[in-house]
DNA sequence: GAGCACTGC
């Protein structure tokens, strides 16, 4: 009975129970529509002369349906169609941050430079967001110090908002815009630096734009716009606590909600709504730009804040005048908003209540809630210190289709999704399948590349081409070139298409509703990997990739029921993750008591509280939690706690195998150097390659040698890393990072300059050095130690539970009495990767110093 | 016998 039909919900991403207009659901077929509705049997037209394909069509045939393609448009409609503008793609203030819209070098002249910015004004002035101008820049004034702004893709708020606050006067300073991705920084820089008709960052002193990443700074004394990734303006923070240089900070993408964006907004709320004292009356701006469905949380967020420093301001005007009313809220409000223009006054007098405000707004947000796709309707959220801003974007209708049935197997409904696109749709439109991981790509690809070949040759072609982290940057650049002729792409990506690469001529999206999500247990304090659901938000933002240049298909492998059961929000990774570095970053920058600094979501005590305990045992905080010398130290360096201890153990006297150590971390802190291979030819070749640097005390030992290995090899690193199946993208890496730690380390007095070789040392480690490399290992690391048992498992010596080696580790079946261990996963079960053999006796030992 | 995605003076 139950036909396998694609249904499709039309216009809301998320369905009420009742809809509000009429719409074509799954217990109803849709009316026939004159246009353009196919029949049913039409895939069965081309039937494909190989068996297989053509099974696997009739299969899918019977379940083909086509909806009537009302002209009902799912998103944003309210400006229209985009790109009738005569708007390029990837035209100005596109979100594009991939940096392959527009790839121009620098135009050395002057002349040069003012045309680009003449040609680039009415692309900029056609963008969503310009008409907002006046009002971004008025939100702002006065008394207002915060902004809340959301805007759609392509509304251009990114390129745009910084220039709109330039010559504001209170802006006198720089203004800093975050990003959470380098590449996002650095292109966006670019853009905006043409728009200005400026040379970009370090280029020329007088340039207005820079920007400042991890191993790349590009700024000039004139830099007024600053673009940075997020970790940069934290590590920033704890130079400049009041952010001095800067008069107003930008957070841009707030909604992916990084662990760093959730720090840097609890630092800018106690700025901002804190006395201000270390920034001598300079005013401090804060714009935060986030998705429309965050825009509630945020707004409380901040009000939260001023109320607080309202009520702290009244008590200590109270403590002083010894007089009335400790709550009455209307008194004190004058108190602290010093405002400016009449407006402002009027707007304090008209706020009676602090929760008015918010409440009415919520009531009326809660309705926006059930559809949150449609035309974003105003919400009034103000207050007497924040401004909030909507602004339409640019996205193009897509229709969604739902699975009737839920699939176990979504790597083989994905196969028969993209046949029947690929039968029933005319090109051009490429498809973009989300899966979980580079197994399921790999599968998928066979099997696309398997039926392909069974197709009638009077069909387009297919091309399949995988997407993950972990594929090398030459395989990565294959989607942005232009499918040849008659060919329609297939990319089969993992999440990274979500928000990391924009994948250019998508018009269909398959969406395999699922992801692969790591979550810290506090409880085993190990990491897990594992296959979850995506949330509604994640399955709105993948559906959103089939609409960038024009109206599209999202095809959902599970049903419309599933989607309305999936989390509203992908859980941030604060609430997700281990809590030491944050905690340190935190208590580097002055917050005594974490308890009570501001997080947008609290993460819970038990594991802020793990996180403490794991500080004070690598002994990053003393005895009364405040942070110590040591935590200081490893405050500054860019590692997490615990290999940041490891560095500084490695350093002590009685160690000294610093540098051996940097090479070592310098590896732990990047993906994998050793390529996965799949043939088992080249695995037998990889093994063969590779044994001359195999090291049997382990991985890290090996990793070491690895290095040195590569470090020295100066005439063509590149293809000694081909020879021995290793990333050479990993190994620059860590080249990089090396260089970054030996620099900090000589800064931070833990490595004397002289120290440094100049050039690289080919000596092999001794036995006292490696045993001193393991000792600093240990003393990091300490938690992660297992030892053997007599049925020949591992298990850890805190917690008693059972680890097994990882396949990939040099380990792999060896048996030692102890072992430390790196990494710690759970995907099929519990897993030590970045594994060395240690005695049991030094195990005890450094526990036991431990206390 | 196995590898989501980002990021840091």
């Amino acid at each position: 009975m139950p036909e396998r039909v694609y249904t499709r919900f039309d216009d809301d991403d998320v369905p009420s129970s009742k809809p509000s207009k009429p719409s074509v659901t799954s217990d109803k077929p849709p009316a026939p529509s004159q246009g353009k509705k196919r029949k049913r049997g039409e895939l069965q037209s081309n039937p494909a002369p190989e068996k297989k394909a053509s099974k696997l069509l009739a299969d899918h045939a019977s379940c083909a349906k086509t909806q009537q393609n009302s002209g009902n448009i799912n998103g944003v409609s309210r400006s229209g169609p985009p790109q009738q503008n005569g708007i390029p793609r990837n035209g100005p203030g596109r979100d594009d941050k991939n940096g392959h819209g527009h790839g121009h070098g620098q135009h050395g002249q002057h002349g040069h430079l003012s045309k680009k910015r003449e040609i680039l004004l009415p692309l900029r002035k056609a963008l969503p967001i310009w008409p907002h101008a006046e009002e971004i820049k008025a939100g702002l004034r006065g008394s207002k110090d915060v902004m809340l702004l959301t805007g759609e893709t392509g509304s251009g708020k990114s390129t745009q908002v910084p220039q709109f606050l330039l010559d504001e006067p209170w802006c006198k300073g720089c203004i800093a815009i975050t990003q959470p991705r380098r590449v996002a920084a650095i292109s966006l820089a670019r853009r905006v630096a043409e728009e200005m008709g400026s040379l970009l960052g370090s280029l020329s002193p007088a340039s207005k734009v820079g920007y400042s990443v991890r191993f790349d700074n590009s700024t000039s004394p004139n830099t007024r716009i600053k673009f940075l990734t997020e970790g940069m303006l934290l590590q920033e923070m704890l130079r400049d606590p009041w952010l001095n240089q800067y008069s107003a900070v930008i957070v841009d993408e707030v909604h992916e909600r990084s662990v760093n964006v959730d720090l840097l907004l609890g630092f800018l709320r106690n700025l901002v709504t804190g006395d201000k004292k270390g920034r001598n009356g300079k005013p401090l701006k804060v714009v935060i730009m986030s998705a429309t469905a965050d825009i509630e949380s945020l707004f409380k967020f901040f009000d939260e804040g001023f109320q607080k420093s309202l009520n702290t301001c009244q008590k200590a005007k109270g403590d002083h005048t010894q007089t009335n009313g400790a709550n009455d809220s209307d008194s004190s409000w004058s108190g602290i908003a010093s405002s400016e223009d009449e407006n402002s006054k009027k707007a304090l007098t008209k706020k009676s209540k602090p929760n008015g405000v918010g409440k009415s707004n919520g009531e009326r947000s809660l309705k926006r809630k059930e559809n949150p796709s449609i035309s974003p309707e105003p919400i009034d959220l103000t207050s007497d210190f924040m401004y909030t801003c909507y602004i339409e974007g640019r996205q193009y209708p897509v229709k969604i289709m739902y699975l009737p049935e839920p699939t176990q197997d979504f790597v083989e409904a994905a196969l028969k999704s993209i046949f029947q696109i690929h039968y029933k749709e005319p090109l051009p439109g490429d498809i973009l399948v989300f899966l979980t991981g580079q197994d399921t790509v790999e599968a998928l690809e066979r099997l696309v590349n398997e039926y392909a070949l069974g197709m009638d040759t009077n069909v387009p072609k297919l091309l399949a081409l995988p997407l993950f982290a972990a594929l090398p940057q030459s395989a990565q650049q294959r989607i942005f070139h232009p499918s040849p002729p008659k060919t329609r792409k297939i990319i089969l990506s993992t999440n990274i298409a979500e928000t990391s690469v924009t994948v250019p001529g998508v018009r269909y999206v398959i969406d395999s509703g699922k992801v692969k999500i790591k979550q810290f247990r506090n409880r085993l304090g190990l990491d897990s990997l594992l296959v979850k659901p995506v949330s509604q938000s994640a399955a709105i933002q993948r559906k959103g990739r089939a609409g960038r240049e024009a109206p599209g298909v999202c095809y959902r492998l599970y049903t419309e029921k599933d989607f309305v059961g999936l989390e509203k929000r992908t859980v941030p990774e604060i609430l997700r993750c281990d809590l030491s570095g944050s905690l340190l970053t935190m208590k580097a920058r002055g917050v005594d008591d974490i308890f009570s600094f501001p997080f947008l979501d609290r993460p819970p005590r038990e594991a802020l509280e793990k996180a403490l305990l794991q500080l004070l045992q690598l002994g990053a905080l003393t005895e009364t939690g405040g942070i110590s010398e040591v935590g200081l130290q490893l405050a500054k360096l860019p590692l997490t706690p615990t290999l940041g201890r490891v560095i500084v153990e490695a350093a002590k006297p009685e160690r000294d195998c610093l540098l051996e150590i940097i090479d070592i971390i310098a590896c732990l802190s990047v993906e994998n150097i050793f390529l996965n291979l799949i043939t088992e030819e080249k695995k037998e070749a990889a093994e063969e390659a590779r044994r001359e640097l195999y090291r049997r005390e382990g991985d890290h030992m090996t990793l070491l040698t690895t290095v040195q290995a590569y470090a020295k090899e100066n005439s063509d690193r590149k293809s000694w890393a081909e020879r021995h199946f290793i990333s050479h993208r990993a190994m620059q890496n860590v080249m990089d990072i090396r260089k970054q730690l030996r620099q900090q380390c000589t800064h931070l007095k833990l490595l004397h300059p002289s120290k440094i070789p100049l050039k690289e040392s080919p000596a092999a480690p001794s036995e006292a050095q490696t045993n001193a490399i393991l000792h600093s290992l240990l003393r990091g690391f300490a938690a992660n130690t297992a030892r053997l048992m007599p049925d020949g498992s591992y298990r850890t010596m805190l917690g008693n539970q059972t680890v097994a080696i990882h396949p990939a580790s040099v380990m792999f079946g060896r048996k030692v009495e102890a072992i430390v261990f790196s990494e710690f996963v759970f995907t099929n079960k519990s897993y030590a990767r970045g594994v060395s053999g240690v005695q049991l006796g030094w195990v005890g030992d450094v526990l036991g110093s431990m206390g």
